[in-house]
DNA sequence: AGTAAATCACTAACATGTTAGTGTGTCAAG
DNA sequence: CTTGACACACTAACATGTTAGTGATTTACT
């Protein structure tokens, strides 16, 4: 009885939204011998041009310690180069290849096809009003936002205990 | 020039849009000691009581390799309790703890007063218009969409040459 | 100039995602 | 009764996510 009462998981309906789109393409870009994640990159690139890795990070939504093992495998397969910047020892700049930018117009019109074929089956209207919300919701990303406080209190085993530190 | 016409990234803007959500939630489940998996687990355990793995992918978006080693680590931190079933020896059934219950009557106001800081900033119609999109995006999970055809060529470096097989 | 703080890419360690394949158990057709 | 198809949890191998921390710069301030 007296169940505990939790307001709907949010993170989770946006997950599985997500694995309801991404379910559709993930084919192609198999197919084709990316990732997911190097296919953001390389769209990145090729709509952007040469990009900095803390760039690639924001718009491709992957962490840093990620993205730096991702470049160095589509720098391995050729897809994209990275060079570093003379005025900044610490900056680097990443660009797509001549194959990379093959790929990518090879498969474009392969992945709005598939878009037209999903739109077909979810409605037009439904895809309209999902970007309309996504892009409010995204645009809101800066807005700050009050944070419970964390109770002190005991918590269940850690990776790392803070020990006495 | 001649620039690739490419449609919108959805399933990057899906992304995006649940990082500015979990962001919020992330250091709540940090404190705790949980991954967000294991609160998904956890929190889908106490809501409709012991279930199978399987079950458990499902709702809780998690592939069944993950799965395992997530079972594994909750069973090893005590908060889930894993039997076999009789009728079916291919079969387990996943349970909270009495301390995975603890964990979740405990977390459960702090995440409900989250959500609420956070409708607060984002606005309770943003928030409603949210949720029914998303919920009219996953009841279409099942519905079928049509494929592109693969085209039959080559692809750039794959992770396991199929070779002659 | 000289020092402290900030920035950047990176490493390390662990947890999870993703694909392919395995071993065991179940069930139905023959 | 047996054979074959199927379902289930699992392993293996690799790629990525996540947190903490590092070393080499660059910048701001004195």
């Amino acid at each position: 009885m007296n169940e505990v009462r939790m307001p709907r998981n949010l993170p989770l309906l946006l997950l599985q939204a997500r694995e309801a789109v991404i379910s559709h393409f993930r084919p192609l870009l198999n197919h084709a011998g990316v990732t997911e994640q190097q296919w953001r990159i390389l769209r990145a690139l090729c709509e952007l041009g040469e990009l900095e890795p803390r760039q690639l990070c924001d718009i491709c939504q992957i962490l840093s310690p990620s993205l730096t093992g991702v470049l160095a495998r589509m720098e391995e397969t050729g897809l994209v180069a990275r060079r570093k910047v003379d005025s900044d020892q610490r900056r680097l700049l990443v660009s797509p290849t001549a194959k990379g930018r093959a790929l990518v117009k090879r498969m474009a019109p392969l992945v709005q096809q598939q878009y037209r074929l999903l739109e077909e089956t979810l409605g037009a209207d439904l895809m309209r009003d999902l970007y309309a919300v996504l892009d409010r919701l995204v645009a809101a990303r800066d807005t700050p936002v009050a944070r419970v406080p964390l109770p002190a209190g005991r918590q269940a085993g850690r990776r790392k205990e803070p020990s006495g530190d």
